[in-house]
DNA sequence: TATATTTACTACCAATATGATAGGATTAGT
DNA sequence: ACTAATCCTATCATATTGGTAGTAAATATA
């Protein structure tokens, strides 16, 4: 339940695939999905809707490629999930209560409104900077448990 | 993202009206469906589901119905929405590192570990009791914020 | 025992979301 | 002009979701 798909993930990965190469020229969109080992045509589609919404910046032509728009401790992966997914809503009423007659006396919907709560706050708190940091300690310290509290 | 299908709501709002009852006679799943507002067939499914797992139980025939086969203090909302939507995945190498090659280098794995973690200490913490006594809540205060924190 | 009431079980179906693929149009460096 | 790239539109197979239909089995009551 409460599954992520597989276009999140994507999107998580190949911008911290452009972060982790911030200084250098853009990257092929080819290398991406290489390296990431995803199909370079839905991995397209991806970008596309991380140029629009401003977190990457395409370069076409010769020489052209992605890099990010901005700097990687100024984008969430909340951001970054949100572009492709939307925005968290594990339950129609939480976003909109008027989705549902009952929104007003539901208790349940209390616990989605935390749920949802939890998560974005979970989201929220992680930058691509964090994800590069953790990259780099999992590259030196292979089975660290730092980042798993 | 990150949603809940019907069947999980619907498990849970049925679960909670047996809640409110449970002093009572066996509960008509015509009656529940009514009260929540769900299809009858829709909601019989569900209910087997419940009861395969043993948190209802079922009385076939005249004066039939449904009731509690726990005391709501025993039956979180982990529980009820696993046995209709498997357990809390956002991503599948969570669960199953072998799903994914890259998992012990992952960086975005350790932050859908945390998410996973977060999202199952919200559902663990919530029984059906509770819910019982946040409707009570509402009943009283519609509009109280006690539980939004 | 006959009957009415109720859940159990099996199969089916329509709509939507997901995860891709194909192919040409456009842009820009050389 | 040529070539290496992204951009754009259409298409498609599969799985999931939400729901329906019909029959079988169980049980209280007359």
């Amino acid at each position: 339940m409460l599954k992520l798909s597989t276009k999140g993930r994507y999107a998580a990965r190949a911008l911290l695939e452009l972060a982790l190469r911030q200084s250098a020229e853009p990257v092929l969109l080819r290398e991406i999905a290489k390296s990431q080992e995803m199909s370079e045509k839905y991995l397209e589609r991806i970008m596309s809707a991380m140029v629009s919404a401003g977190y990457a910046q395409s370069l076409t032509g010769r020489h052209g490629g992605f890099i990010l728009s901005k700097r990687p401790s100024e984008i969430t992966l909340a951001q970054v999930l949100a572009a492709v997914e939307g925005p968290v809503n594990p339950v129609p009423c939480v976003g909109n209560p008027k989705s549902c007659g009952r929104s007003s006396t539901c208790a349940a919907r209390d616990v989605w409104t935390r749920l949802k709560e939890s998560v974005t706050s979970v989201l929220d708190s992680v930058t691509l900077e964090d994800l590069v940091h953790m990259h780099h300690d999992k590259q030196n310290a292979p089975g660290g448990t730092m980042y798993y509290i």
